[in-house]
RNA sequence: GGCCCUAUCGUCUAACGGUUAGGACAUCGCCUUCUCAAGGCGGUAAUCCGGGUUCGAUUCCCGGUAGGGUCACCA
């Protein structure tokens, strides 16, 4: 019996800003390969370059994987290995390897530093990766690259090779962006007796500029769009479909789902641009499968504060979810002032009131009859069937049936688009709707 | 510029040499008892270019072009 090597993949962010999408995604694969083969999830927080590495940053990013559903086996923080890393480094030394150079500090303070730096055997180095076949690159023009700052301060290639060949990680995978730092990496691997893990390279994600999505280019942090009211599995499924894909039709999957149908050699090979609209689309979905009185909930929570417990807000409720992709838009319903009219009589004009090609006296008399059937309406009946049915009454016996409903419409709503009218005057009540048709006459 | 990678609708993608080149988002039109939203139906829209290989190339090979990544005492 072959006995399978467990799989083990890590998330190696450093904490040194807001991390977006892009950044995420990788953890997102890294997550869904490990699960999906019953591995291993590393979080391992690369905070070597300790000038720009902040505690805050740190936290948003075990924030955003709580959030996205990302939970990890073991978290480790590199500079806690920095002794392990010396280690290496006197080995190394020792052993050739690496040595040490006196050389003037950048800046031209003239001020003469110890760095160490690689010693570069200038060889061909191949390696396989999952996305991108085999990869043949030429070291020799790195040149003898620095490796630690000084005997006490490693840097990025050491502590990454050395972590990784500590933590057993089976399988790196990372941005496209470090396929050129994968040859020095294995360089280093072969000095200090290490491995090579399996590499998977994912092409970047790009922004609507066709560029490396950024912060500066526009690129919000994930917990961004918690903020905006996004669900973190429409994030979750919707990143993972950046530049990968099931191979069948669905497209909707929740979490557990993505897990069993993830596979990494799926993955694209060229960079996707990022499409906002779609993730709206993918939220959507997500939406509709959760719970009624959630989507309530949420929805009112995100009412101004003044009209949550007004007696007409959660009337609207329903009115609202279809017009929403993500929480954030009732904030934006509510400001560009769509509903105020279930709350406050709106201001109208009377040329307004009148559907087009009729006229005023005709609008008059409809609005008439209109009334008249309403306020033979009573109480016990005021709801949307009996109101439509005495509407519709009216407007099927008019000349045309929008001579009668949009001026209705627009007296209650005070707004060219609205919902319909029998849905407003069953949410305003009656005495309220009576009130408004009664201003024109 | 050197090195590495990539190339199907506007965008994300499907099609492991033979398809009327399929789907999704977006967009447009129609229906959906006035408008809007939601829903339904339908439409527009793509194989970067040039050579090969082959009976036959979106698919394989070469070249061009275009795009991306990377060239730190950051990660």
């Amino acid at each position: 019996m072959e006995e399978k090597k467990k799989i083990i993949t890590r998330f190696a962010p450093s904490p040194t800003g807001l991390l977006h999408l892009g950044t995420y995604r990788t953890a997102i694969f890294s997550y869904l390969f490990a699960r999906k083969n019953n591995g291993s999830f590393i979080l391992r927080i690369e905070d070597t370059d300790r000038s720009r590495s902040k505690k805050e940053y740190e936290e948003n990013i075990l924030e955003s994987l709580d959030w996205l559903g990302l939970d990890f086996d073991q978290k480790y923080l590199q500079s806690e290995n920095i002794e392990s890393h010396k280690k290496h480094l006197e080995k190394m030394i020792k052993e050739g390897t690496a040595y040490i150079s006196k050389e003037e500090a950048k800046g031209g303070s003239g001020e003469i530093k110890e760095v160490v730096r690689f010693k570069n055997p200038n060889i061909d180095v191949t390696f396989v990766d999952i996305i991108k076949g085999e990869v043949t690159m030429n070291t020799t023009d790195l040149g003898d690259f620095v490796i630690a700052k000084n005997m006490n301060e490693p840097l990025f290639h050491l502590a990454v090779v050395v972590d990784d060949f500590e933590e057993g990680i089976t399988h790196v995978i990372r941005g496209e962006d470090h396929v050129s730092n994968t040859p020095r990496q294995i360089l280093i691997q072969r000095a200090i007796g290490a491995y090579t893990p399996i590499y998977a390279h994912l092409p970047l994600v790009l922004g609507p500029d066709k560029l490396k999505l950024s912060k500066r280019r526009g690129a919000i942090p994930v917990t961004e769009y918690r903020a905006l009211g996004y669900l973190p599995e429409a994030i979750l499924n919707g990143v993972s479909f950046i530049g990968w894909n099931p191979g069948t039709p669905q497209e909707i999957f929740k979490k557990d789902e993505l897990v069993n149908a993830f596979d990494l050699t799926k993955v694209q090979k060229s960079p996707a641009i990022f499409n906002a609209e779609k993730l709206d689309w993918f939220n959507r979905e997500h939406l509709k499968n959760l719970l009624k009185e959630d989507i309530e909930k949420n929805i009112l929570l995100n009412f101004p504060e003044n009209l949550q417990t007004h007696p007409n807000a959660s009337k609207i409720i329903s009115l609202i979810s279809e017009r929403i992709s993500k929480w954030s838009d009732v904030q934006k319903m509510f400001a560009t002032h769509e509903f105020d009219f279930f709350f406050d009589t709106p201001t109208t004009d009377s040329q307004k009131v009148i559907f087009k090609n009729t006229t005023k006296e005709e609008t008059l008399e409809n609005l008439k009859q209109v009334i008249a059937s309403l306020s033979a309406l009573s109480e016990d009946h005021w709801n949307l069937e009996e109101i439509k049915k005495t509407m519709m009454n009216v407007a099927e016996k008019a000349n045309t049936k929008g001579a009668v409903l949009h001026p209705i419409r627009y007296l209650l709503s005070g707004l060219e688009k609205s919902p319909d009218p029998f849905i407003i005057a069953s949410i305003l009540g009656k005495n309220e709707t009576l009130s408004r048709l009664q201003k024109f006459i």
